[in-house]
DNA sequence: AAAGTTTGTAAATTGATTAAACAAACTTAG
DNA sequence: CTAAGTTTGTTTAATCAATTTACAAACTTT
């Protein structure tokens, strides 16, 4: 049954537009959000005295008058509640506590190696409980625990395959939610990363983004029209094996040329190894090689830049997106792949999907999956109070 | 600044609903209506009268009891008015008009090749007069002006670059709602198209599908979440230009290995006159000899099956549509096609994202596009009644 | 000090929905 | 064939959130 229009539907979305303003304005005044907002004076008093209220938004004194009485200021009341985000990451877990807005409060890490789904979730348990202990007193409490994960999900948060963390048909999401009896979202860490950054970090104006997620493959969590794109059964994002040579070698995907052979770390890892001549190389060894001048390392790196760029013309082309964001591990490679991917996408990409484009390199680093993964559980709280229809049906 | 909610927000929220069950599910009563909607009977009953004021609904008579008062039967009044929708072809204008529905009550077709851009234009304008001294009587009259055209426009309905056309920077939109003073709106080819299949053909249920339109070129219409996806300047669905040979031969648009160069009618005719060694052949020999049973023909459409998956792989594992849909010329192939593809990607494409697709090849045919448009103006028409907000905003 | 501005609240009004009641029209059980 | 029950669609009163209008308080400017 279809959602219907009545007057508690009113309510909520102009709570949530007057909330938004406070959250995103701060410090505002009720006059200037009936000014901006197109509400009365009247009805942003009284929506805002509920907000008060629910703790949400709190009074910090009177500001500059221009002329007339001063205005008293709102701010959103950001430690009305927290956030449990987790990057589930191949050998480690790295695990934040965020207030509302997102800013990280407290932090624990641990590392894990080879070991058993049975260890590895005992390891998330301490996180959770350590940050949950740790969390200040609040309204709201812990409103939610967030999970980005190395693989595939559904919609019920089971992780369906995590290859690298040998994961398979794992119900995370009802066990956690029977261990601890608060909401969890699990996601993809590229899903979750590509919100983290367009929420926290670079792609705050974005409306289309596409984040590519580097490592030992490739990952991408699509942006559109400001919400993550999860396609029909939430699978969408697996750009790291479209083809970028159809008679290329076989990947364990089934297909042949995926990206990801070609411009991951691993295959950056691989080339290091065969054309350098070193035997154990990391990312680190070559990027500190290439800051010390060495041609060949700074050579690696163009290459992996220009086959980069292949995958992204076709999504710029396809998707005609606002901003592609690269992040991941080889995020921290911005020197040495800057430049050639931006000449390569001059180059290659169809002028006009070209013109608006942004090509950025993630700010948030390592903590964009985690905040991504805070952003869902806060995001998911609000909505609660919030509009959740799907307005497209109506038109 | 962002819209508000107020009652006639709520109001329209509730009259496009109860519209929308009219159109879809008539014959339907008032009763029935409150029972699926959840509004109540008195509030459909007063939604109902002003639609029926409005000449959009009309009631058709009484229908059968099933124990109590007989119900009074509704229908939508697709004859309220007319849309226009034009098939701007290379060397064709197929011109049609609709009624609200989209059922075709008039056509009207016209040739030309290498004529100037005034030709053209006053050949269009000579199709569009037509069917609008053709059109019946009606509440509403003609409603708009819908086309599709093989190249890219703007917002701003400029066509922009259609080089098989011969037009750069065309004000088409405003030359031709400057002289019939209704609204026009210019979109190109491939997304007419797969609106048209999303309104009236096999897309009808699908939420996010991808229409492949093979034609000299690729071009691709991508519909998510049940809206057609424009991107961030209007320049989206340019996937006939991604690379799927990353060293392959240069393309015109900059790239290399450019699909369309493989899995297009140039592509196939190409190879037709090499392989086959026929001078000037065209698709229709092609389908005449393969349907002899030439093995050599039907292998070049397995080959152009073999490209097109590969490309469709891709799409697949990126975006995770609900369905493939498969048109332009080439579309009529589908005999020699159909099953390569579908043996392609269940090898090629990754089995969670293939899970819930579906493949089809285009039913409209020829009339896609026309009804695209169409269904452009109609959504237009109606969306100055309906709900119009950004609502994603609200999250 | 007077005049004008700006902020925020209060009271009355508006309008769309819901809830409850009801009349009309119909079916079915006995 | 009648009484009882059902279904449809309308009417009436109540509800509720926004708007309109008015206003008091607090401040700046002349």
């Amino acid at each position: 049954m279809k959602p219907t229009g009545d007057l508690s539907l009113v309510k909520k979305i102009n709570k949530s537009l007057v909330l938004d303003y406070i959250r995103t304005q701060s410090p505002i005044s009720r006059a200037k959000i009936a000014e901006i907002s197109g509400l009365t004076k009247a009805t942003v008093s009284s929506l805002v005295n509920e907000l008060i209220e629910s703790h949400l938004t709190y009074e910090i004194g009177v500001g500059q008058s221009s002329g007339g009485r001063k205005p008293m200021m709102l701010l959103f009341n950001g430690t009305a509640g927290y956030a449990v985000g987790i990057d589930l990451g191949v050998h480690y877990i790295y695990a934040a506590l965020t207030d509302l807005n997102g800013t990280i409060v407290e932090e624990y890490r641990m590392s894990h190696r080879n070991e058993s789904v049975e260890q590895v979730f005992a390891k998330l348990m301490e996180c959770i409980r350590e940050l949950i202990s740790r969390a200040p007193e609040s309204t709201y409490g812990i409103v939610g625990i967030g999970i980005g994960i190395p693989g595939i999900s559904d919609e019920q948060g089971n992780v369906l395959f995590a290859p690298n963390l040998g994961w398979e048909h794992v119900p995370l999401q009802a066990m956690l939610e029977k261990e601890f009896d608060i909401p969890v979202i699990i996601d993809n860490e590229a899903n979750t990363g590509a919100v983290g950054e367009k929420q926290f970090g670079v792609g705050k104006s974005a409306s289309h983004l596409v984040y590519i997620s580097i490592g030992m493959g490739i990952g991408t969590g699509i942006i559109i029209n400001n919400e993550l794109y999860r396609g029909t059964t939430g699978f969408s994002g697996e750009l790291g094996h479209m083809s970028i040579q159809f008679d290329g070698p076989k990947c364990p995907c089934g297909n042949r040329g995926c990206w990801e052979l070609y411009a991951s770390e691993h295959a950056l890892l691989d080339r290091a190894r065969t054309e350098l001549g070193i035997a154990q190389v990391t990312v680190e060894d070559l990027l500190k090689l290439a800051e010390e001048g060495h041609p060949a390392a700074i050579g690696l790196f163009e290459r992996l830049a220009d086959y980069l760029s292949v995958g992204i013309v076709s999504i710029i082309n396809g998707l005609n997106p606002d901003l592609i964001l690269i992040g991941g591990r080889l995020a921290e490679a911005q020197k040495w792949l800057r430049e050639p991917i931006l000449k390569a996408l001059e180059q290659r990409s169809l002028p006009y999907p070209r013109e608006q484009l942004n090509v950025q390199f993630s700010e948030l680093g390592i903590r964009a999956t985690v905040l991504g993964a805070c952003s869902f559980v806060i995001t998911n709280f609000f909505a609660s109070t919030k509009v959740q229809l799907d307005w497209n049906r109506y038109v």
